[in-house]
RNA sequence: GCGCGCUUAGCUCAGUGGUAGAGCGACUGUUUUACACACAGUAGGCCGGGGGUUCAAUCCCCUCAGCGCGCACCA
């Protein structure tokens, strides 16, 4: 082995050791069986079990990612060196919406369309994209040096995992919490399909209300334009003004869609008059009026009452032939129109300027249009409550605490989960419908009242349709026809809620479910960790990990959120490139106390110093060593006052270290051994092992001790700047040496 | 509107009921050989404002302000 020498360069260390560790094959816990002088036996030998939060195989390696990673590979590489049997799982997820996205506009430079395609032609494309691109991102965790079993790698889309989500999507209606309804979902008119309320963005908009007469009434509304689809007057029950309208059908005068698009005219129609909570006595001038198919909450409210459902704009974001003479044009040019119309008739009283905020698509940004449709939902009560159950018991915990309560709280207000989607990249729904049966709307459907939602009864009537993993042979309604299966995709996160175990072999399952740890940021605890839980209580009856890491999110310098569009991105590969992996991991944890951080370059600049340091005290450790050779596993005797303090403040960084890392706090643990080894080893201990070697009565017991305690150092900061470490590691001539420093054993301190 | 978090040295942040620390930066020395990506040292802070509890508050309580985030509203 080469002698530690010269500077040290990251580079070409960590690609060179990073393929040794793959090759020795323990990143893999079957092969970690019996190390570290524990018995090779599945049942006693303890296990920590790591989740990755699977990366988009559309992503490119961002700075959320080193934070996501680091951790746990702090976690895991620190457990396998006390002798358990770690298994840090990978795999990427299919991320539906994002890469059809990212396909259609590749396939939009050439002049073409998923239209133009078929539906099968563009999956069959998006699975060409993914096997040239959506392995990068593997590639570029890798650079970061963890410790993942990549021989267990699974992809949400792999024939295994998608078999276990159709099967979830059936169990889940046979036992009555899927159910088909018609009701009005958000819907990107870009994208064209539905999206649950977790994938809804919020962007604050100035627009103009505008005061309209109304019968008796004049009511304040954003959305003129909507009006054709109202079926009703909405107030509070407690509003003296209206109360005696409540219940009433008042005649009214509005907008007729009939006539010329130049000549805008009057009609007279009737409409009711509810009272509901929903309603803010405050807001405008505490009437609404309620449009059952183009706002949820008055989706809500025309369920309550019995409200019909009138819907006017169509997939596309445009009005549709309810509309009349307005038909055919887009929302916004319709509000512009009708407003023009409302003045000319008289309608329009005022008009105010209003600050509020829009959804707006997650993906591509686009306004959300409510509007009804056929989807499929998953009944959440149920499964919220276990979810529920798991974190007030204690038998999941999130770190740090204080995170409970957005969770508790999302899961106590919960709406069903809309699971369907209009796309076509991810598992199609396992559903079949007969060729021959037309399915009607019918009015019993249109009114799903929240009662119904939230009983148990099944909700679903299957008189057309059949839900199977298989397709069945025959058409068990008309049986003669070729059955079609639904074109609807699932929601990317009912697949990544199975992760847990989906993303085990059956025989994995018994051995390593359920696990230990995920680790993520704040953004995707109710998108992700909490559908986990469910789902994993749900279909391996045991919550799938013990613990929930959320750390803070990494904020550019002026504290603003990193966005890609503004460029305002921070790119670790750069730093990995300038820096290396293990001043990046450094520069990260250094700085990542739990609050959010505002990233500062100079970290990781201090990570690389601090890594020199490491290095040099290596060579002085090897220059000496060179004249007495030592064993790595004898403790030496302390026989000087240095010798004494330097034994005595290694042992107290080993005890804080291992409280501090298996509590979550990473930082302060690395603040601590740098600490300790650049001020109490380097500057102090080192100095007085100059002068206790330049005599031959107590050198070599010097040696022995510098070697020790600088070997023990090595051990405690592997988890954390693991290539380095390992580097001079396998440089150190000493005798009793471990293949590799990430299978040494950390000795507890008696 | 409700909730959570933050406000400490020029910058990024730790921290403790007894009048404050780190990294980076600045300044002054030192090329003392493991390391100048270093060593030895120095300067720099009414610990956001106000009030309270206490013998004592940066740390506990109340309040105000600013910033960030989540939820709700978004007719």
């Amino acid at each position: 082995m080469e002698p530690i020498s010269g500077a040290y360069n990251p580079k070409d260390t960590e690609a060179r050791v990073y393929k040794q560790w793959e090759e020795s094959g323990y990143f893999n816990p079957d092969k970690l069986a019996g190390l570290a002088g524990t018995k090779p036996d599945s049942d006693t030998q303890k296990k920590y079990v790591v989740y990755m939060p699977l990366p988009n195989i559309t992503g490119t390696l961002h700075i959320g990612h080193v934070l996501d990673n680091t951790a746990p590979d702090i976690l895991i590489r620190h457990y396998r060196m006390k002798g358990f049997r770690t298994l840090w799982l990978p795999g990427t997820d299919h991320a539906g919406i994002a890469t059809q996205y990212v396909v259609e506009k590749q396939l939009k430079k050439e002049n073409t369309s998923r239209f133009e395609l078929g539906r099968e032609k563009f999956t069959q494309r998006v699975w060409e994209w993914k096997k040239e691109y959506g392995g990068i991102i593997y590639e570029q965790l890798k650079k970061l040096g963890i410790s993942c079993d990549w021989s267990r790698t699974r992809f949400t889309m792999d024939e295994a995992y998608s078999k276990d989500v159709l099967g979830a999507f059936v169990r889940y209606y046979k036992k009555g919490l899927l159910y088909r309804g018609y009701r009005t979902v958000s819907w990107c008119p870009r994208c064209e399909t539905s999206l649950s309320d977790l994938e809804l963005e919020y962007k604050e908009e100035t627009t103009t209300l505008y005061y309209i007469t109304y019968g008796p009434f004049t009511l304040a509304t954003t959305r003129p334009e909507t009006k054709f689809g109202d079926t009703g007057l909405a107030v509070n029950p407690r509003d003296k003004r209206y109360e005696k309208y409540v219940g009433k059908e008042i005649e009214i005068e509005s907008l007729s869609t009939e006539g010329a698009l130049d000549a805008p005219s009057k009609k007279k129609n009737k409409i009711s008059v509810v009272a509901d909570e929903a309603v803010d006595v405050e807001f405008g001038t505490g009437v609404v009026k309620v449009t059952p198919a183009h706002d949820l909450t008055d989706f809500e409210i025309g369920s309550r009452h019995n409200l019909p459902l009138v819907q006017v704009i169509d997939e596309r974001g445009r009005m549709n032939e309810l509309a009349g003479k307005y038909a055919g044009m887009k929302t916004s040019d319709a509000r512009a129109k009708i407003v023009e119309d409302l003045k000319a008739t008289g309608l329009l009283q005022k008009e105010e300027l209003y600050v509020h905020n829009v959804s707006v698509c997650y993906r591509c940004a686009h306004a959300i249009e409510p509007i009804p449709s056929k989807q499929w939902f998953l009944k959440m009560e149920p499964l919220a409550k276990t979810a529920l159950d798991a974190v007030k018991s204690g038998s999941v915990k999130i770190n740090p605490e204080n995170f409970e309560k957005p969770y508790t709280a999302w899961l106590e207000n919960i709406r069903d989960w809309t699971v369907s989607r209009q796309i076509w990249w991810g598992h199609r729904l396992p559903v079949y419908f007969c060729k021959n049966k037309q399915e009607e709307v019918s009015k019993s459907e249109v009114l799903i009242s929240k009662q119904a939602q939230n009983s148990n009864n099944k909700i679903q009537n299957a008189d057309n349709f059949v839900v199977s993993i298989e397709k069945p042979k025959e058409c068990p309604f008309c049986k003669n026809c070729e059955m079609e299966q639904s074109p609807d995709v699932l929601d990317t996160w009912f697949s990544s809620a199975l992760w847990p175990f989906a993303g085990l072999s059956e025989k994995d399952r018994k051995n390593y479910y359920p696990g230990d740890l995920v680790a993520n940021a704040r953004d995707i605890l109710n998108l992700w960790d909490t559908r986990m839980i469910f789902s994993g209580i749900e279909f391996m009856g045991a919550v799938p990990f013990k613990n929930i890491l959320v750390h803070g999110t990494v904020l550019t310098k002026d504290g603003k959120r990193m966005s890609k569009s503004l460029g305002t991105g921070i790119d670790p590969l750069k730093y990995i490139n300038e820096y290396g992996a293990d001043a990046t991991r450094f520069g990260v944890i250094w700085q990542a106390s739990g609050q959010d951080i505002r990233w500062d370059e100079s970290a990781v600049a201090a990570g690389r110093k601090f890594l020199n340091k490491i290095w040099n005290a290596g060579r002085f450790v090897s220059q000496k060593i060179g004249d007495f050779p030592v064993s790595a596993a004898r403790e030496p005797e302390a026989r000087t006052e240095a010798d004494k303090k330097i034994m005595d403040s290694l042992m107290r960084a080993k005890t804080s270290s291992a409280r501090g890392i298996e509590s979550f706090e990473f930082s302060k643990v690395l603040h601590e051994l740098y600490d300790f080894f650049w001020h109490d080893f380097c500057d102090s201990y080192i100095e007085s092992a100059k002068l206790q070697t330049e005599s031959n009565s107590t050198a070599k017991f010097t040696v022995s001790v510098l070697s020790f305690v600088f070997l023990e150092s090595l051990k405690l900061l592997h988890p954390f700047v693991p290539f380095v470490t390992e580097e001079i590691y396998q440089r150190l001539s000493i005798t009793d040496k471990k293949e590799f420093l990430m299978v040494e054993n950390i000795q507890e301190n008696s």
